[in-house]
DNA sequence: CAACAACTTCAAGTGCACTTGAAGTCAAGC
DNA sequence: GCTTGACTTCAAGTGCACTTGAAGTTGTTG
């Protein structure tokens, strides 16, 4: 464990180009956690932590949230370094999110051709407007989750 | 303007599958307003109010904010009733923006492909950690379309 | 007319992912 | 030794999109 291979919290942020103060919150979190501290209470990084901050992007920019970024991060061995199958096994699993994510929005863009594109925006049929296959969350999760799926609330008399 | 063109903003709410809660806040950001108050001071919406509803749900799946959705909008002439063209002209403005995200994520898997699905996470060369391509997706508000909720995306109960 | 649901306003709270600020400590260069 | 900048902790603040709660009013129904 060659000191050179210590990166401190600057330098870490600087190279991964988040703040400092996301790193800090990362380890409140328990996302990413210094390898160490200094003497003097400083933290230091292994560059694997740069790996780490790149999963947590990377799946941020898929949708996850930190809760599940941190579930997946978890299923990582500890005791060692992951080995390049290990993040291939990890990553793998939110391609077939990715997949998933871009099928859901062909889907509103064939009906934005078909539907908005007309300008119904018809409530009872407009797949773009119900999107049957997904809860629409934002911000905070469990609001739209439960109850408010309000079935049939779109008249037969339109 | 018949009286049975005329909602309350429970009737509204249950039709547009949204809290009455919501339909308030709308009004405040000047989203939704009602029609008219009865003598009572309750609202009374058009039926319009379900159309305008309906974007602005459609609008957040493809990804904008409230105050992107505002100015969208207040491009709508007032005055009269928007019109088939109207809707058409403004929903083909985020047809773009889907187009966009499409691209991104497609990008981001082709990444994952070639890039995450060999374990690298190359911070220097990987595009999908390295997004010049986009606007990041930023903040805790306008995640992108969340594409559904099951649990196990990332093989957390595996 | 009493009960009750549906509504009203206004203020405050929630959840996420951070950021900012205050007050102090540590390390390097001059 | 002094200054400067990078770091430390902890608390509080931010922005978005709502939701919740309290306290009161309105409208409908038995």
């Amino acid at each position: 464990m060659d000191a050179r291979d210590l990166l401190t919290i600057g330098q870490i942020a600087a190279r991964a180009g988040v703040a400092t103060s996301t790193l800090r919150y990362y380890e409140d979190e328990g996302l990413v956690l210094p390898a160490l501290r200094t003497d003097g209470n400083r933290r230091l990084y292994h560059r694997e932590a740069l790996r780490r901050i790149a999963f947590i992007r990377s799946a941020q920019r898929v949708g996850l949230g930190l809760a599940e970024i941190r579930a997946a991060l978890a299923q990582l061995p500890d005791g060692r370094t992951p080995t390049v199958a290990d993040w291939s096994r990890l990553s793998a699993t939110w391609r077939s999110r990715l997949d998933a994510q871009i099928r859901l929005l062909e889907s509103i863009r064939d009906d934005l051709d078909g539907c908005i594109g007309c300008g119904c925006l018809s409530l009872d049929r407009c797949r773009l407007y119900n999107p049957d296959d997904a809860a629409a969350v934002r911000g905070s999760g469990a609001r739209y989750l439960e109850g408010d799926t309000s079935a049939d609330v779109l008249g037969a008399n339109r």
